[in-house]
Parts: C-alpha cells; sequence; structure tokens
DNA sequence: AGGGTGACCGTGA
DNA sequence: ATCACGGCCACCC
C-alpha cells in the first residue's frame, strides 16, 4: 500500500474535530483514497494513536466489533446515539 | 493466475 | 427499516 497515502488517511483523521463524526467514504474523498475500505484497513492496523471512534459507517453506524467501545467514546465526547445510530445530518463533519 | 477476506457504499426490492 | 447485490481495493495465500 503506498505509504504516501497512509499518512494522508491517517492525517485527515486527525483532523476530525472533537465532538463531531466523519464516515469512512468521507474520508476517502478527503484523503484521495480510491475507496472507502482502504481507510478501514488503516484504522484497523495503524489507528490506535488517532481518534479512530469518530468514523462511522455512512449509515451512522459503527462496525460491528467495535461498535460498544465506539459509543461510548462518542458519548463521551458529546456525540450522542439514538440506538447505535448517530445523526450525521447533525454531527457529521463539514468544514 | 485466481479466490477469499474485510473497521465500505449506493441502489433497488 | 432491512437485505441482497455488485462494485470497490489492498493483501494474503
Amino acid at each position: 500500500m503506498d505509504e504516501e497515502l497512509h499518512e494522508r488517511i491517517r492525517e485527515v483523521v486527525r483532523a476530525v474535530p472533537r465532538g463531531r463524526v466523519s464516515t469512512y467514504g468521507d474520508i476517502a474523498a478527503r484523503a484521495g483514497a480510491s475507496s472507502p475500505r482502504v481507510v478501514g484497513k488503516v484504522l484497523s492496523e495503524d489507528g490506535h494513536d488517532l481518534p479512530w471512534h469518530r468514523v462511522l459507517r455512512s449509515t451512522g453506524r459503527p462496525a460491528e466489533h467495535i461498535a460498544r467501545r465506539q459509543l461510548e467514546l462518542l458519548r463521551a465526547e458529546g456525540v450522542l446515539a439514538e440506538g447505535d445510530r448517530v445523526d450525521l445530518g447533525e454531527y457529521r463533519w463539514r468544514d
């Protein structure tokens, strides 16, 4: 995988403001990644030191295996979820 | 070379 | 609202 792209993706994730969320697709677009899948890949293996919990699927729901933890972290910074779904219309990050 | 596997996405039923 | 599909891309057998 292109090292350049890898860093750009980390960069964009790091730029998501506290109390806001983004999606794999948005991150991919901003970082110039060819597919949202690449973003998930980067976060899974090199996202521990990033605000990875601010990245959700386009549905506003987190990926299954990390859902509990993720929603907990979001709640801690003021992002409330209805069940397991975050309202993107309200919290989605756009400059 | 070819098939399987994901922290994915949009569309259509 | 949910589900299946096809498309997507990097990796690893």
